[in-house]
RNA sequence: GGCGGCGUAGCUCAGUGGCAGAGCAGGGGACUCAUAAGCCCUUGGUCACUAGUUCAAAUCUAGUCGCCGCCA
């Protein structure tokens, strides 16, 4: 039938300078992850890969901050993500690091080449230098006085106060943070990548992008109308890949050229770990599609500087598709790491079970608007919905299967048209949540599968088994029968979504191995198949819980 | 400040030219296999605001206000 389809998934980076939260997941990882489990299930090659993002000032900033170093505070959150992927079940097949050797070795290959090619070159720039630490200072390493409302602590990059940014040079009475003494502005040398060069080659290709999304797609379609600016991608840090240019030892290469590099780099390690060092050329040069799957924030870097990278090195494939996320809101608030307002995915998980919020999280995915996560909204979505609609119609059907016919699935007698049109549409779920999911509708696609859900619940109250029990066992039994087939439609439906349920009901039902194993279609149990002994899929949560929940958010 | 997006029922969200929708919450009912779950009926809207285009606007255009992001 169909030819199986490669398909490559990165996913955005997190930083490794502090724990996940749901603002990370509902961005980028969940999608990620519906999309790779669903194409895995479809029999497709699925490559998804990540990483932690080691570089970059916060990080130096933080280990100065603890009296350790970089790469410690790295290891140490990148730990906790690898735990958190695990529990929460976001299936990479490698989530590595930047702060490999054959990272740094995949980076200083593409700045070689792009330098060689002239889409890199030198150019002198003014920057603040502390005569008293002896170094350069990144932006954020000085503070003084805003320009524009007077506010005392702001920093070389932004304004927290008036949120106006900042250009370093322009602050009063400027310090450095380390020491406090005042910079001075010093000439030193930065390599600059020629963005300008491509933009009409962006400009082109973009344009014929038409499935992205259209959010995504006019922001980049602006953006490159209005013209690029070449950009620094080096800076006078040490904490970084360095530069492979003699006389620049004590630079490094800029985070985000370098980041974006680790989707290549990653690809690469898990070839080599798979033992098929040449294998990662059939994500990247074969006939494969790469879908980037990322926050809006990151739009920019993966529409346009990446593709401009990809470009200049020439034969490695572009991206096929960015389906870019918007943000989540907390309790109607924006999202503040540093005033503790977000619900972190550790904390989540000491308490909680995976599918809830994943249910959540699809069903509200922020994917054309910000949406809002409240604690009330999670508590009501999992007891009113999850619980209520879907867990509840298999608990009902199986425990009354399993009390009634000796734990077997029944052997069905003809079917009306009732029970043809309710298989129908366990059919048609599974085509639809296919097409859906296929071009990354994801909460459309949950919410068919739900519908189906509440078809069932409908079909059986009509069919009434418990009643036909009594007088016409095997019309009893035909019901019960087409119930389970739309079980079985909703565990495939649904696996995507809540992997760690959908694989249960599998079992429930008799099956062996995984949903992943049965394909996208409707996998119809055989009659008398030995099904094993039900318990609920969900529980219900105490509502009252959400009080204390929201009063955690903003506590430090 | 420039650019892009968003603003729809009490709540969370669909809906991009053709009678304003879903889920939940609220109200009523019949049932009882099931996690007091499920099913049927029902209340509820100035589609942020203003002006336009059109036979017809939540939808297209211009402006205003508010929120989010990017850039300077």
């Amino acid at each position: 039938m169909k030819v199986a389809e490669r398909i490559y998934i990165g996913v955005a980076w997190p930083y490794a300078n502090g724990p996940l939260h749901l603002g990370h997941i509902a961005g980028a990882y969940l999608a990620a992850d519906i999309f790779a489990r669903y194409h895995r299930t479809k029999g497709n090659e699925v490559l998804m890969v990540s990483g932690s993002d080691q570089h970059g000032t916060p990080i130096t900033i933080k280990a100065e901050q603890e009296g350790t170093t970089p790469a410690e505070i790295a290891a140490r959150y990148h730990k906790q993500f690898l735990e958190n992927w695990q529990t929460l079940g976001i299936s990479f097949d490698l989530f590595t690091t930047t702060g490999t050797a054959n990272h740094a070795a995949v980076v200083q290959d593409m700045f070689l080449t792009l330098l060689k090619k002239g889409y890199i070159y030198k150019d002198t720039v003014k920057q603040a230098y502390c005569p008293q630490c002896q170094r350069f200072l990144p932006d954020r390493y000085i503070e003084g006085t805003c320009p524009y409302c007077a506010f005392v602590g702001t920093r070389g990059d932004q304004c927290d106060q008036c949120g106006k940014p900042i250009n370093t040079i322009e602050l009063i009475s400027p310090a450095c943070r380390i020491c406090g003494d005042k910079p001075e502005f010093r000439d030193t040398e930065h390599f600059f990548l020629k963005l300008s060069a491509f933009q009409d080659r962006l400009l082109a290709w973009v344009r014929k992008q038409t499935h992205w999304r259209p959010n995504v797609l006019n922001f980049t379609l602006r953006y490159l109308e209005d013209g690029l600016k070449d950009r620094a991608i080096t800076r006078d840090i040490t904490w970084g890949v360095p530069i492979p240019v003699s006389g620049f030892e004590n630079k490094r290469i800029y985070v985000w050229f370098e980041a974006v590099l680790g989707y290549l780099s990653a690809t690469k390690e898990w070839a080599k770990t798979i033992g098929d060092e040449e294998r990662w050329r059939t994500f990247w040069q074969g006939n494969s599609k790469s879908y980037y799957f990322i926050g809006k924030d990151n739009i920019p870097f993966h529409t346009i500087i990446w593709p401009a990278m990809l470009m200049g090195y020439e034969g490695l494939n572009l991206p096929y598709d960015v389906p870019s996320n918007e943000f989540l809101t907390i309790e109607a608030k924006k999202l503040s790491t540093s005033r503790n307002w977000a619900v972190w995915v550790p904390d989540y998980l000491s308490r909680y079970d995976p599918d809830p919020l994943r249910y959540l999280l699809s069903v509200n995915m922020p994917e054309s608007n910000d949406t809002d996560f409240s604690w009330q909204e999670f508590f009501r979505k999992n007891n009113d919905e999850l619980v209520a609609t879907y867990g509840n119609l298999v608990n009902r059907v199986l425990t009354f299967t399993f009390r009634n016919f000796n734990g077997c699935v029944p052997e069905p007698g003809e079917l009306d048209s009732a029970s043809r049109e309710m298989i129908g549409k366990a059919e048609a779920t599974i085509k639809t949540t296919d097409e859906l999911l296929y071009g990354c509708h994801f909460k459309q696609a949950i919410k068919s599968a739900m519908l189906l859900a509440q078809e069932a619940n409908r079909y059986l109250d009509g069919k009434a088994p418990w009643k036909t029990i009594k007088q016409d066992r095997q019309d009893s039994a035909t019901s019960l029968y087409v119930a389970i087939v739309v079980l079985s439609a909703l565990k495939t439906a649904l696996y995507p979504f809540l992997p760690f349920s959908s694989q249960k009901l599998h079992e429930f039902l008799g099956f062996r191995g995984t949903p992943q194993q049965g394909g996208w279609k409707l996998n119809s149990p055989q009659p008398g198949q030995k099904m094993a002994s039900p318990s609920p899929l969900f529980t219900k949560l105490d509502e009252e819980l959400a009080i204390e929940e929201s009063k955690r958010l903003g506590s430090l």
